[in-house]
DNA sequence: ACATTATTTAGCCATTTCGCTAAATAATCG
DNA sequence: CGATTATTTAGCGAAATGGCTAAATAATGT
């Protein structure tokens, strides 16, 4: 079963890109801009460097939450939130069962 | 409005206690263990030592996702779910707009 | 008081992360 | 082709993270 490795690894790429409040704040730029931004746009509106602001969006773009096309000389990012189902998959573990089983054995 | 900033700062710290494997494990553990372990029960059954184990346990309580209680010389950690709402309130800003808007000025 | 048990704190080291500046690539324009 | 524009890659240094061992604390049992 190579599945569940997988999606293993897609959740943690994809909490790991969000546990940083600039990749946070990317995304809401670019979703709330419209859902397509090119990187000098998401760049200009951040408070670090051009460098730093496109290593942040290989981050996001490798764990799946942001699309890139690039047209012409310029990349286009966009916002996909498909993978947040990753983490609200996970997040359903904890809904299966109640927290106020007991432990069996004294 | 002092309320926001410290809406941030706790889903922060939310998102990074959930970055890291090891720390999403013993959520799980401990949950359907019956949602109540002592520090010895989860070390026991990671393969990191104690110290190591022991610092996972406290930054998940920093986040509030694990409650710790002091019995006698033992402690108790137990799961509280109610901080995952600090990411699900998070990922509904992607509820409200649809990423197919479109920049309004050429 | 002393030993034992449960767990944390202190301190060290290796690795990763994240910021920066400078240089490189890649497409388009003249 | 050479200049310009858009963006990335390279490489550095500081800080954070995560692992370890050894020592400290704190409660209990004898």
């Amino acid at each position: 079963m190579v599945e569940a490795k997988q999606k293993l690894e897609e959740l943690d790429a994809v909490l790991n890109a969000l546990a940083h409040p600039a990749r946070r704040h990317i995304l809401l730029v670019v979703w709330f801009r419209g859902g397509e931004m090119t990187a000098g746009e998401i760049a200009g509106r951040f408070g670090c460097t051009w460098p730093t602001t496109s290593r942040h969006l290989k981050i996001l773009v490798a764990a799946g939450l942001l699309k890139v096309e690039k047209r012409g000389r310029t990349r286009f990012y966009k916002v996909d939130i498909a993978k947040f189902n990753s983490v609200k998959e996970w997040f359903q573990w904890f809904d299966k069962k109640p927290s106020s089983a007991r432990t069996s054995k004294k």
